[in-house]
DNA sequence: AAAGATTGACTAATCAATCTTG
DNA sequence: CAAGATTGATTAGTCAATCTTT
């Protein structure tokens, strides 16, 4: 219980003081942040599927954030070539110059607060607690 | 980088996790058992703003969180002995009980997700990390 | 029928304005 | 005027229903 309370303590305070950090020097939230991430994780070929698993909301939700990133020009929606159900969400050329800026502030926010502690075991620690329960979700048996 | 985003990618699927084993068994959802705990640590005199702090959301929604409470019969506002202005914030006995209930669940969840990995070192280094970020939250300069 | 996405009704957060008491 | 709390307007999430395409 101290592991959980501790590992929601900090995300939270860690996310709140690099949005801050975000907001105080430009236009974009950690937020709109990370979903540009995703987009240029998957290199424009990203689905509204693909939005929802990455960030961890509903389908629903991601379809509203892909309406916002639209609005905001950070985005935009294609025809996907293969399946006319779906679309593919790109960034444009304003949503990489955003991602840009602001990944920059935030890869200092998250130095500034990490500090000189070490944190590459805490890294791997958490990435192996990550596969299990992924594990664990896919197969609840 | 790769620390903040194991961390914010692991807080928010192990939160879910939980919150999903809490609503397969009772009503309460684990946003809820997060402020019944603080309650239950404050023994009684909390105040909105204590809320405010320990859940880190703002003192409008710690009001609105209060609220729900109070309708849902787990909590009370009391007056506050020596501020008019402000009011505690106490468990009924039916929040006890849901409390107690739902961190039983909450425990046996965590522990099933965690399973034999060994997470003290981690807690530890969370907790330092807490301590830097609140310190430099405090003083900025 | 199942999969991908969107929309509408509802819930809960933020922020700013306000009211009350110190 | 400061501090504690509440409320209203806005924003963003969930869930369920729906529409289109496979």
């Amino acid at each position: 219980m101290e592991f959980f309370d501790a590992l929601v303590r900090y995300e939270i305070a860690l996310w709140s003081a690099v949005d801050q950090e975000l907001r105080r020097s430009g236009p974009t939230s950690l937020a709109q942040l990370h979903t540009l991430r995703v987009l240029e994780r998957h290199g424009g070929d990203a689905r509204v599927q693909d939005l929802s698993d990455d960030i961890g909301v509903t389908v629903g939700a991601a379809s509203k954030i892909a309406d916002r990133l639209e609005r905001d020009g950070l985005a935009a929606r294609g025809p996907h070539p293969a399946d006319r159900r779906s679309s593919l969400i790109m960034l444009t050329s304003d949503g990489r110059q955003a991602l840009a800026c602001a990944m920059e502030v935030c890869v200092s926010a998250v130095s500034t607060a990490v500090g000189a502690e070490s944190v590459e075991s805490v890294t791997a620690t958490l990435q192996r607690l990550q596969a299990r329960l992924d594990a664990l979700g896919a197969d609840p048996a």
